[in-house]
DNA sequence: GCCGTTTTCGGCCCGACTGTTTTCAGTCG
């Protein structure tokens, strides 16, 4: 069973109690309890064998029975009983935007609505109109909200999302829009977005707002305020756009930033101490005592600015008060690329000019790493052809000047957990990246087993984005990624952290772990092309986002990870 | 249901908007 399993039954069962009425802090526990279980990397079902499953934050004795019982039996009690004479529908319902359990449980006491369709024809028929509390507005309203859910794209990938604020960021500052910036899940760099929020700070909020309604890429304006700007660009996303006043900016930043869990602690330390804060500011009793930026409210709350990265409620809350945040990796720590490709197998540029690239880009070295031919379509290379690879970056090397070209490749990991090229040619290459290209559909056990052959071969220096997930396109492969971090751990194999925005893999998760266990992690690109070095910044957020330093990272270091001592065992 | 050098019981983030209301309930972020 999957964490994401044990949370989406603890989610589940928050629904179904919420439509029943249940006490919303309840409710709370078991969501907040179901975000703790998706974010953890080991296996659930391990800190039940173990006993473990209390030390997690969250989770006391109720939810620790509800989730033991699931994981050994698939099955859990307080969920059947819930979910009796309740219909799915029901929960479905509860999504339409404008929808809560109220208005669900209304409309099925006294329409015997059951299902979001059954809900649109009432709302169509006009019976909805009749019950008390409701009226055309609503009615309006509840069918509009269907049809945007069913519209939903769902969330973006980071990738695709940050160009384009950041074009459109670029654009307000032409216009003269001062402190403009993205807040939300891009600012704290998630690998999806949800929606797109924007913040500017003036006094002619009017004048700002129409700037942003009236720029070229603006496809459709959904909104127009004093406050507020709400747009739809060509291809369907949605940006929003606030204007705050100067004195509230900061506090508007951190609201708008998050998250909301992060967003609920710092309130609540607020409290604590007698404050209230809000995104107006942070108050004591009626007057303002931080507000203009972020960094004085983290100042008076008694915590040093938690950097937009960290702030997700995983721990971050109580490092910063014992003053043990992380300090994070950055872009200009990175002294090399281990992971490229050239036009030696399905890149675009020569070696060469990759080296050239990577050193305008402030690298010391670069790791040559193209396929081997079990990817005969990408123009994989085999012994003989690497051997000749291994003779040009020789060559490479006696011509440029400022960064040094190591020889690589990026081995294919077989089916069978072999791998596509001899020890012996392996063994003459400065840095080894295995992957898995195949085989997708192995189940758990198999794919596991494919990877602990590749890590356990003493050639293989790292492995590369481990579970294969394309975000927006396909799940990563089935595979257990504490027993590859523990093996990684035990042999001194680094793990890749694909810095492309379709992978951010391994995830910021699963970063941390490695952290915790001691694995370094090498953040590449994976570029087919001069320009995609670039995509560097990806993985590094990434990386910030799984709490890792400079020393955590293997790329970080000014010496290339060559040579004696480079793979401890 | 969870949690605690202010508590083992009594708390649990805050404000805005909407629609249907004469003072508020429901929903959202």
């Amino acid at each position: 069973m999957r964490n994401e399993d044990v949370a989406d039954a603890l989610d589940l069962l928050a629904d179904v109690l919420e439509f029943k009425g249940e006490n919303p802090f309840k409710l709370r526990a078991y969501r907040k309890a179901a975000r703790v279980l998706r974010d953890l990397q080991e296996d659930v079902s391990t800190l039940v064998a173990e006993g473990r499953l209390r030390d997690l934050p969250g989770i006391g004795e109720g939810i620790e029975k509800k989730v033991a019982q699931f994981v050994k039996t698939g099955k859990m009690d307080a969920l059947e009983a819930a979910m009796e004479g309740v219909s799915p529908g029901i929960v479905e319902i509860m999504k339409i935007p404008g929808v809560g359990p109220r208005t669900a449980a209304l409309a099925r006491e006294k329409l015997n609505v059951q299902s979001v369709e059954e809900l649109a024809e009432a709302a169509r028929s006009g019976r909805l109109t009749e019950l008390p509390g409701m009226g055309a507005k609503k009615a309006e309203n509840i069918l509009k909200g269907i049809e945007f859910m069913r519209r939903a794209k769902g969330r973006m990938p980071l990738g695709k999302v940050l160009p384009l604020v950041e074009s459109l960021l670029d654009e307000l500052r032409r216009h003269g829009v001062k402190n403009v910036v993205a807040a939300g899940s891009l600012r704290r760099m998630c690998e999806t977005i949800g929606d797109i929020d924007i913040l500017a700070s003036g006094r002619s909020g009017e004048k700002i707002v129409r700037a942003f309604t009236g720029l070229p890429l603006v496809a459709r304006v959904l909104a127009s305020g004093d406050t507020k700007g709400s747009i739809l660009t060509a291809d369907g996303t949605q940006v929003d756009l606030r204007v705050v006043e100067p004195a509230s900016y900061g506090a508007a930043l951190q609201y708008f930033t998050g998250s909301k869990a992060h967003n609920i602690r710092l309130r609540s330390i607020a409290r604590d101490r007698g404050l209230k804060l809000s995104e107006y500011g942070l108050f004591r009793d009626e007057r303002r005592v931080a507000g203009r930026t972020e960094e004085e409210i983290y100042e008076v709350l008694g915590l040093p600015c938690i950097p937009p990265v960290l702030r997700e409620d995983r721990g971050e809350i109580e490092a910063a008060l014992e003053g043990k945040l992380p300090k994070l990796v950055e872009l200009r720590d990175i002294s090399g690329d281990l992971h490229v490709h050239t036009n030696w197998s399905d890149g675009h540029n020569s070696i060469e000019e990759m080296a050239a690239a990577a050193r305008k880009r402030g690298y010391r070295y670069l790791v040559i790493s193209d396929h081997t031919r079990a990817l005969k379509i990408f123009g994989g290379l085999d012994a003989s052809r690497l051997l000749e690879q291994i003779e040009e970056v020789k060559r490479v090397n006696a011509r440029v000047r400022g960064i040094r070209v190591l020889t690589g490749t990026e081995v294919d990991i077989r089916a069978d957990g072999t791998l596509d090229m001899a020890d012996e040619v392996l063994a003459k290459l400065d840095f080894v990246t295995a992957s898995v290209h195949s085989g997708f559909a192995q189940d758990r056990d198999t794919m596991t087993r494919r990877i602990l052959a590749a890590i356990e071969n003493p050639h293989v220096d790292s492995i590369g984005h481990l579970t294969g997930r394309l975000l927006g396109e396909r799940d990563g492969y089935d595979v257990d990624v504490d027993a590859i971090l523990r093996a990684a751990a035990r042999t001194g194999t680094a793990l890749e952290l694909n810095a492309h925005p379709a992978r951010l893999d391994i995830n910021d998760q699963a970063c941390r772990r490695a952290k915790e266990l001691g694995v370094k992690v090498a953040i590449n690109t994976d570029a087919h092309d001069v320009e995609q070095l670039d995509l560097m910044r990806f993985g590094v957020a990434t990386a910030q986002r799984g709490w890792l330093e400079r020393s955590d990272v293997l790329n970080a270091r000014a010496e290339p990870p060559v040579g004696k001592g480079a793979r401890p065992r």
